[in-house]
DNA sequence: AGTCTTTGCACCATCGATTGTGCAAACAAG
DNA sequence: CTTGTTTGCACAATCGATGGTGCAAAGACT
């Protein structure tokens, strides 16, 4: 077994084999040492000893002394759920492409916890934070701002820097009108029977409320404060609001404007719970697209966020110098029932 | 605007402030203060100075002193995807809850892309690495091993170190019994009606696919060798295999295995494009479990892999010393058709 | 041959925290 | 009052890479 093993090769211990200095294996190593004038007969000899003992820098060294990491970090209200995970899959896509690496951390929707999570990677010196889906996006804000992180909102807007976020109220009035275009003439939906759940008083919500409202006045004359539920996020609360409903009222509304996959889980809970009710006259909009969610027994109308196209522009955005805290709106996409995107994974070649 | 602002306080600063040596904060703030016989009322002080003042240690530096960073890995194949989306979901809560950061980190299933990905993480002194679904798994060993970092395998074995993966063979054999059981029995499956697609020559396909074959023979008395179909993990290949199949028999089999929920994306994508068939004799098993999935209008039995088991066992084995490298196998669930299950989501509160 | 310029590289401080060691002051024992 | 012990902390080396500065040797020029 070589030296090479068990400890990692230091810049020192290339330049004792080289018998360079030390600086000038790390002028050879980082790219610099056009500029440091070496000549290109010791940055050979260099690289190829750097080659054969496979060395690579150490990060935390490099990172101590220029006070940059190489990592890039995205936070999330959570993981486990198609939206945001298309979030992450994208995210680390674009940060790979720039060289970097991607560190991807989720805080709940807790303010507290987003603070909190925003210092730990900041005591890794990130060199940049996407805030994606933050409650309290501009408390992050604050503690980027102290110590002079660049930083991105991205599907929650704040106030202090820029953000990128779907037009939400376009999203809203499209799965509102497609909601109710989907009723047969002859029966058509009147407005008390079409209900918006989930969400809570957050921008996203809001806009989308506001484009609910607006279309049901435009398309149905009326438009019920009552029809309104924001139970939150969590599937269960979602769960107990239909459970609700349903008790009230013995069966659901025909129509169903559903603010987000989670709460939609909410919706399939109920669903199990009432395994002898067939829903046939139900149509349900979805405020996220999820494949398997599209081909459920009833009409399954959904929004596409255009993930790709945000992380774009949030890259674009955040390479501005000091730019205006201004709202980027990205335009989502109606998805017809029945229909099966592709994604971010489309774009992996599959090995066999 | 305090002093405090712009750049963030290190251990010099709380010196000059306490009256105190570097040594002393450091040994203050980081708990070591005890053994090193400060007063009390000293680190009374420095505790306080650095509240006030918002003390973060700079992870970097101390990183590079001690060689270890804070940092543990997670190491998979994709983001976009339930099950590796609560992988990593549970993961995070874990490392969290030992006061560490997750660095969660996708491969794409490519054995090169694995080991740079791998490279990448130890060049940031990542103190453990979990290595989830890699394709390459003793490959990513080898890197591991030079530099003595600890790690393991999860949800697909190595030879190396140990594993902790799902029990493939009887998730395979469960899943497969239930396919068949759904049949009445006056209308029973014939060993040529049920097909396995997707998956490729991976150890989980592997042991799937010999449950899969051992259960036909039991219970139908045959398995041919035509029925197996992997079609690898990409949703568009698993799609031409319907494809193909459908051309060629003009139906779908009546009895289907899909191997993973990916593929399932493939079964969708085909459907998608024969929107006058109802497939109403199809049952289908997934080995993979989605929510949505769940409540399909054809009867989806899933099979729900135990992650928060995997995570908690990997957890312990990697305590061990240097453990043997053997394979621990976590039972998977069988989820029966419209089941909607809790997931690591619900452990969050939502606030309101 | 003497001066000036360019080439090619070595030296050294630095980033912020950790940790082994040394040592004065306070206290105890004789 | 002297010697020994404990308390409480300061000092300085160190982790690995970076980049400003300095300087000898080689080449150019008069």
């Amino acid at each position: 077994m070589t030296k090479s093993s068990k400890k990692k090769a230091t810049i020192y211990d290339l330049s004792v084999l080289s018998g360079s200095s030390p600086s000038t294996v790390s002028a050879v190593l980082n790219g610099t040492w056009q500029k440091r004038r070496i000549k290109e007969s010791t940055a050979a000899l260099i690289r190829d000893l750097a080659e054969t003992h496979q060395y690579t820098a150490n990060r935390q060294a490099r990172g101590l002394r220029s006070s940059r990491s190489g990592l890039i970090g995205l936070l999330l209200p959570v993981h486990d759920n198609r939206y945001f995970s298309s979030m992450a899959q994208t995210f680390e896509a674009h940060v790979r492409s720039k060289g970097q690496c991607p560190i991807v951390v989720s805080a709940s929707r807790d303010p507290e916890e987003e603070r909190k999570t925003a210092e730990t990677l900041i005591s890794y010196s990130i060199d940049e934070l996407f805030i994606c889906g933050a409650t309290d996006p501009d408390g992050v804000h604050e503690v980027c701002e102290t110590v002079g992180l660049k930083h991105i909102n991205i599907d929650l807007p704040g106030t202090k820097v820029p953000s990128v976020i779907s037009d939400n109220y376009e999203g809203g009035r499209m799965l509102t009108e497609a909601i109710i275009r989907h009723f047969p003439a002859d029966q058509p939906l009147r407005p008390d029977e079409l209900y918006l759940f989930g969400g809570r008083d957050d921008h996203a919500s809001r806009e989308r409320i506001r484009g609910f409202r607006a279309v049901k006045r435009e398309l149905l004359g009326d438009d019920p404060d009552g029809c309104i539920q924001p139970t939150g996020y969590a599937p269960n609360n979602a769960r107990l609001a239909f459970e609700a409903f349903y008790e009230k009222h013995g069966k659901l509304p025909r129509g169903l404007f559903v603010n987000s996959s989670i709460n939609f889980e909410g919706l399939l809970r109920f669903m199990a719970g009432h395994p002898h009710e067939n829903f046939a006259d139900l149509v349900v909009g979805c405020y996220d697209y999820d494949p398997f969610a599209s081909f459920l027994p009833f009409p399954v109308i959904m929004i596409r966020q255009d993930v790709e196209g945000m992380i774009t522009k949030a890259f674009e955005v955040i390479e501005e110098g000091r730019p205006q805290p201004r709202i980027h709106l990205i335009s989502p996409e109606l998805v017809q029932p029945r229909t099966a995107l592709t994604g971010p994974l489309d774009a992996l070649r599959d090995i066999d």
